[in-house]
DNA sequence: CTTGCTTATTGTACAGCGTTCAGCTAAATT
DNA sequence: AATTTAGCTGAACGCTGTACAATAAGCAAG
């Protein structure tokens, strides 16, 4: 990985092992230890060399969110259970951003990411809605609520940035544990709840 | 405002005057745009003149994050209706949210608040628990989820960040209405069981 | 096998950031 | 009036993201 090049000698760099070894930086480093230079320097390459893989780093950071969301499960096309299934579609994203703590604040501060994974479970959670009975403009508020509620929850479970000044214990499983009860609130507010009149 | 002083001159700066213009920077100028040097210069002083009154920018960000809470009204001590002042101070919070947007993020990103003003709402809100008939670690987990709820809507209802790019219009009454709706859920299922019929 | 084009990579550099240190002087205190 | 305190400046450090020009490796075509 080391390597001192002269100009115009390649070391041999990925998309995607950019973006890999991007991820793991920021799982040691945290948010602020992802720049540009210090995962040039874990490449062993000039900073501006990554600059041929992404476009700067917002676009790279982008690129992580959406990343993440690959592995949240989602389940079989037509179940009989869509309540249950949306239940599960939540809590798996929820564990998934759980293991990416640094991201989850960005999420909510570009409202959620837009690449193609995100883009894929919105529909999931759309069309799960819909065998629920939920369809149009209802169909996208609910997903809303849902959407910022598990993002934010997930934003509360990350430990604090720093001062460990008296801090709370708030394990990821109280937390988690808070989410689900939270979590069939929601749904049973969603789908059974009395009627949602104008108001 | 503006003065070429030599050193030693004084410009009359004050803790308030620097944090109430750093709050007009951060409304015009967004986060991005609030940087010591800026301020600095808005005030027509030296950047590390603001050193004397905030210890580090940090600490800046966490006052005007506070401070923007001490607008959040909280309703009579001993009402009658704790379910109903339940609704109205996290409505009056997210309104409170929505008027300073670029702040939003920040609270996640930090877990809420830390300081004053928003340990006084988070003691209102225990009270007003209690007063719904729900204490301990229920209560707190209750509390976790109104506020993860509320801020998080917040943050959705923030105008994104840049990109036009086919932005659906998401205007802030949509957004709000949307919470109207998610809260009584929310608090239908912390209640218990049957519909919360207030508000 | 050579010629030429494309592209990955480097060195250098710029502008900006938060912050620290040392000095100066006006204001407050004695 | 003498002395301390505190607000402010100038300069600087180390860091950031990123643009520009030069270089060489890889590849396609003749």
């Amino acid at each position: 990985m080391a390597g001192p090049r002269t100009p115009g000698q390649r070391a041999g760099l990925t998309r995607d092992t950019v973006l890999k070894t991007a991820r793991d930086v920021l799982t040691e480093r945290g948010l602020d230890g992802l720049t540009m230079r210090h995962l040039a320097s874990r490449l062993g390459v000039a900073p501006n060399a990554l600059y041929s893989y992404v476009a700067n780093k917002t676009a790279l950071v982008d690129d992580l969110l959406d990343d993440v969301l690959a592995d949240v499960e989602t389940p079989a096309p037509d179940s009989a259970d869509p309540t249950g299934d949306l239940s599960v579609v939540m809590t798996s994203t929820f564990s998934v951003l759980l293991g990416h703590p640094d991201l989850v604040p960005l999420y909510l501060a570009r409202q959620g990411a837009r690449g193609p994974n995100a883009q894929r479970l919105g529909e999931v959670m759309l069309h799960l809605l819909a065998a629920a009975g939920l369809t149009g403009t209802a169909a996208h508020e609910a997903r809303r609520v849902l959407i910022v509620f598990t993002i934010g929850f997930a934003a509360l479970a990350t430990p604090a940035p720093v001062e460990p000044e008296a801090a709370p214990p708030l394990t990821a499983d109280d937390v988690s544990g808070n989410f689900r009860r939270g979590l069939q609130w929601l749904l049973a507010g969603i789908l059974g709840g009395p009627a949602v009149s104008g108001s």
